[in-house]
DNA sequence: CGGTCCCTTGAAAACGTTCAAATATAGTGG
DNA sequence: CCACTATATTTGAACGTTTTCAAGGGACCG
C-alpha cells in the first residue's frame, strides 16, 4: 500500500535555513541543545530529518500494518492513532498534538501496529530509525532522550487504564490537553477540539452519547464552557480535582 | 528508604561459571547471542549483572518513588507492580514472570513511578542501567534490544484499555499467561496462578466477586478447571476465541 | 434549499458493582 | 494433632452507571 509516512515536499524545507527553528518544538533538538552539543552534532541530527506534509483532515501518515522505517514528531495539527476491532470499531489509542512523537510502539515489530490519521491539516519532522539509532550510539545525548521518550509512553495508557467514572475520564482528557497545549505555548483554557465527539468517545471508551452527556454536566456546573468543538475551562481548580484520581499528580 | 532492587548475595553467582546459563533466561543475552557478539562483548554485559534475591513472599524490589538506577529481569517467580489510588485501593499494572523486564517505565523520570512485589519467591537479574546504556553505544544490538523492549511494553496495556466485558477480559488474561509460561518452556495448559483472586481483580479492573463469577462460568463452560490457584485450559481454542478481540491475533 | 453528518436528548436495558453473608483455607499456638 | 483465628474466596440479591435503542435538532456543504 502507500509508502509510510510519505514524502511531501521534502527537500526544499529541509536545507531551509529556518530550519533549526522549525524543528524547534521536535523534543530531538530540545535534547540536543540542552544536552549542550555543538553546532556540528546538531546538523548532524538534522541531516537525517525530513519535513513533510501538509496532511490534510482524514488523509493517513501511516497504516497498520506498513514496514516500519521512522518515527514522527508533529509539527502541526493532531495526529489520531487508533486500530479496528473484530467487528470494525474504532478504538483511539491516542491523540497526537504539535511536539508529541508518533511510531516509537512501531520498533520492536518493525511495523507499525495501528493506523495513524490527520485530523486537521498536519505538518511532520520524519526521522529514520535506523539512522538515528546509529547517530545515538555517537550521542550519548540523544540515546538517553530516545530511551525517556519511549520510558514515557509506557506509562501514558494509564488515562484509559483504569476504572474511573466518566465523569473523571472526560476531566482528565481535557486537563491532559489543557496542558499539552499549554507546554507547547497556546491557551491552556481556551482551545479547539481538534477531534470530534465519536473519537473522544472512543479513546476514552465510553459511548459517544455518554461523551454528550458529561460535557453538558460539566458545563452546568460550571467546569466548562462547550460550543461545538471550542472548548473553555472556567474552573481549572475543579477540573483538576475531578481528574486527579485518573492523573495521580 | 529501602535501596531500589536490594543487593543479595550479589558477588558468588555473579563470578560463577553458570552465569551464563542462569542469565540464558535474560532477554538481553538472548538478543547479544543472536547478534553474534563474541565472548568479550558478552562479558563486558555480564560484568554489569548482579543476580539478586531471593525475594520472599509479599517483599517489595522497589516503590513508587525510588530512585532509578537498575532494570531488572525474572530470573524465577512472580513480580507484581501496582499504584495506589487516592482512596488507597490498588491498580495492579502488570505480572511478570521469568523473562521478562521490570523497571523500564522508571526511565524517563528517573524514578520508579510504581511499586513492584514478590507474589512468590523471586529471583531477579538487575542491571544497572546508565552503565548498560552506555555499553549500548559500542554494542548496537544491545540498543536495538532495548529500543525494542521499551518500544513493545509501550503496547502492552492494551489488555486493559479496551472496553471489553469481563469474560473476555479473564479469557484473554489466561491465554496470555499461558503463552508466556509456554515461551519460557512451562506447561501452556497447566499453570499455576501465582496471584490472589483480588490482584487479577485490581488488574483486569474488575470486583474481586466478577473475578470468581467469570472463573465459574468459564469452568461450567468446560472452558477451564480451576482448583484454587491451580488452573488447566481445557479448551484453549474456544478460550483464544474468547480472547481474540482483546489480543488482536 | 435540501441533504448529510454530527451531535444531542430521552427512556429502557444490561453488565458489573456493591453490600451482606456464608464457606473454605492457611497459619498459629496449645 | 487439633482447635482457632485471620484471610481469601464464593455466592446471592439489590443497586447504579453506562450502554443501547430510538428519535430529534442543528450546522455545514453543495
Amino acid at each position: 500500500m502507500t509508502q509510510a509516512i510519505r514524502r511531501r515536499s521534502a527537500s526544499p524545507i529541509a536545507d531551509d535555513g529556518d530550519q533549526l527553528s522549525f524543528c524547534s518544538t521536535c523534543a530531538f533538538s530540545d535534547a540536543c541543545l540542552s544536552q549542550g552539543y555543538d553546532k556540528s552534532a546538531l546538523s548532524e541530527l538534522h541531516v537525517l530529518v525530513e519535513h513533510v506534509g501538509p496532511f490534510s483532515e482524514g488523509e493517513h501518515v501511516f497504516r497498520e500494518g506498513d514496514e516500519f522505517t521512522a518515527i514522527a514528531a508533529v509539527r502541526a495539527g493532531t495526529v489520531k492513532t487508533y486500530v479496528l476491532d473484530a467487528a470494525g470499531n474504532e478504538q483511539v489509542l491516542g491523540f497526537f498534538l504539535p511536539g508529541e512523537v508518533i511510531g516509537l510502539n512501531a520498533i520492536h515489530q518493525a511495523r507499525y501496529p495501528c493506523n495513524a490519521v490527520a485530523l486537521d491539516t498536519v505538518m511532520l519532522c520524519r526521522f529514520s530509525f535506523p539512522k538515528m539509532a546509529l547517530l545515538a550510539t555517537r550521542m550519548p545525548g540523544l540515546q538517553a532522550q530516545l530511551f525517556r521518550l519511549l520510558s514515557q509512553d509506557i506509562g501514558k495508557a494509564a488515562l484509559l487504564a483504569g476504572d474511573y467514572s466518566a465523569d473523571e475520564r472526560m476531566a482528565a482528557f481535557l486537563v491532559s490537553l489543557s496542558r499539552r497545549y499549554a507546554q507547547r505555548g497556546f491557551s491552556p483554557s481556551r482551545f479547539h477540539l481538534t477531534m470530534a465527539r465519536t473519537d473522544m468517545a472512543n479513546y476514552l471508551r465510553l459511548a459517544p452519547e455518554t461523551v454528550s452527556r458529561v460535557l453538558r454536566r460539566l458545563q452546568d456546573e460550571g467546569l466548562v464552557q462547550v460550543e461545538r468543538r471550542e472548548l473553555e475551562i472556567r474552573n481549572a481548580a475543579k477540573l483538576e480535582t475531578l481528574a486527579r484520581p485518573v492523573l495521580r499528580d
